[in-house]
This record gives structure tokens, C-alpha cells and sequence, in this order.
DNA sequence: TCGATAGTAAACTAAATGGTTAAATATATG
DNA sequence: CATATATTTAACCATTTAGTTTACTATCGA
């Protein structure tokens, strides 16, 4: 009942992510929530991009959004992370197999 | 000097990850090379379009492609899928703190 | 109540995406 | 050699994306 909704949304969610700005944005959420104006600032585009990228979060669940007052406090959402997370470790025997020369650049992970 | 093409490249790989089809062509990969014919057989678009999708997913580095005759070998690749899995490793301690309510749909990850 | 602040909506544009069909390019095979 | 097979390229189309600017709608505060 957490999942049923997961295979679905992986498009949305990998698309949200694919964009820097984005990922900048969830970044910028990962040390807490922030109103649009304030995770705008360091962008150099305008504020309505911004708003509309948000968007884009917000439909992939990756934030949810609180009016208060005429501010909306916009908070990471970690589930679709999970979700996408959850995706690729599939693949993880793959990369653990494979990459073993390579190695340790994943290893930081662990500790 | 596996990581600095990374940061560069998460828009292409989480772009390229974001199309149900390509996702399903690296499943199929996931089990062993494939060519592009046997790789666009059980998807209901055309030659074009799959060599198409191929195409982006070896511009994300997802796959490999040998030419052996007429016929081209395609193996996924795993380091950028780890690549991708090492960004959101960042945000797992968000849901790990936050979805222990929910838990468990990921630990099976963990077995 | 008036003006500033926070944010979205609308209308537009340029470029990218995902698909098509038809033609082109190798290579394999009878 | 002639044909079939594997795949890409080209040309085209509709839709989506990412951005802009300019309105618009609330809400806050003096």
C-alpha cells in the first residue's frame, strides 16, 4: 500500500530529477524547509520558474507544500527517493560485481 | 577519475531512466547482452524508436555497444546506475529517519 | 485602506522528446 | 551476384519542457 502507487511514478520522479535546478532545489530542502521565495534566491532564473519547477516536485511527491499565510513552506518529501532508491537497487549486484576494480567510490555509503 | 564526469551526468542518466521503456530495456539487459532487434521485440513501437531510446541510454553511459558484424551487442552498464544510486544514498538518512512508520519496503534490499 | 510582499496563472517562445515512415548502409547468405 | 537482415539516418510531426514577461490574487503591515 506504499508501493502500489511506486511503479507508476517512477517517470515522474526520475524526471523531476533530472533537471539541476531540481535537484539543487532538494538539496536546498534537505537542510530544512524553506518558503519559495527564500530556495528561489540563489537561482538565477525568475521566480515563476522556480514556482514551476517546484511544481514538478510537488506532482512527483517529492515536496509537499504548506500555505501559511501568503508564504508556502515547502518540505522534502524522502518517499520518491526511496522509491527511485528502491529501482536501482536492483541493479546494485550488478555494480557490485562488475565495478569491483573500480571499487570504493560507492563505499562511503556504508559508513 | 570515475566521479567527475558524474555530477555532469546525473541529468542524462536520471533523464534517461525517466522513460518506462528504457527502463524496461535495462531490465532486459539486466539478464545478459542483447541485440537491438532482440531487445525491441517485445515493445510495440518501432525499430526506429527503440534504436532511438538505445541511443540516449548509451549517451548516459547506461549501456555498451558492440558491433559484431551487422548485428550490435548491447550491455547495460552499471557504473552510472550507481552513479545515480550514490546521489540519493544522500538523502537516505531523510527516509530512513522519516518512514520508519512505513518502514519495510525497502528492507527487503537488505536480504 | 493602501502599498508592499509572496506566489501563481497566462500567454508566449525555443528547444527537446518520442514517435512515425521511408530511405540508406552494411553485412550475411543462397 | 542478388537478396534478405540488422540497424541507423533523415525528414517530419505533436507534445512537453524550461524559460520569459506580464498580469492577477492573496495576505501582511503601517
Amino acid at each position: 500500500m506504499v508501493d502500489q502507487r511506486a511503479a507508476a511514478d517512477l517517470d515522474a520522479i526520475f524526471q523531476a530529477l533530472s533537471h539541476p535546478t531540481r535537484r539543487a532545489l532538494i538539496e536546498d530542502l534537505a537542510t530544512g524547509p524553506a518558503s519559495v521565495t527564500e530556495l528561489a534566491e540563489p537561482h538565477d532564473i525568475s521566480l515563476a520558474a522556480v514556482s514551476k519547477h517546484l511544481q514538478v516536485l510537488e506532482d512527483a511527491g517529492l515536496i509537499e507544500v504548506e500555505q501559511d499565510g501568503r508564504v508556502r513552506q515547502c518540505q522534502l518529501e524522502a518517499e520518491p527517493l526511496s522509491v527511485a532508491f528502491g529501482w536501482l537497487t536492483q541493479y546494485r549486484v550488478f555494480w557490485d560485481d562488475r565495478l569491483d576494480a573500480l571499487g570504493d567510490h560507492l563505499e562511503n555509503e556504508g559508513q
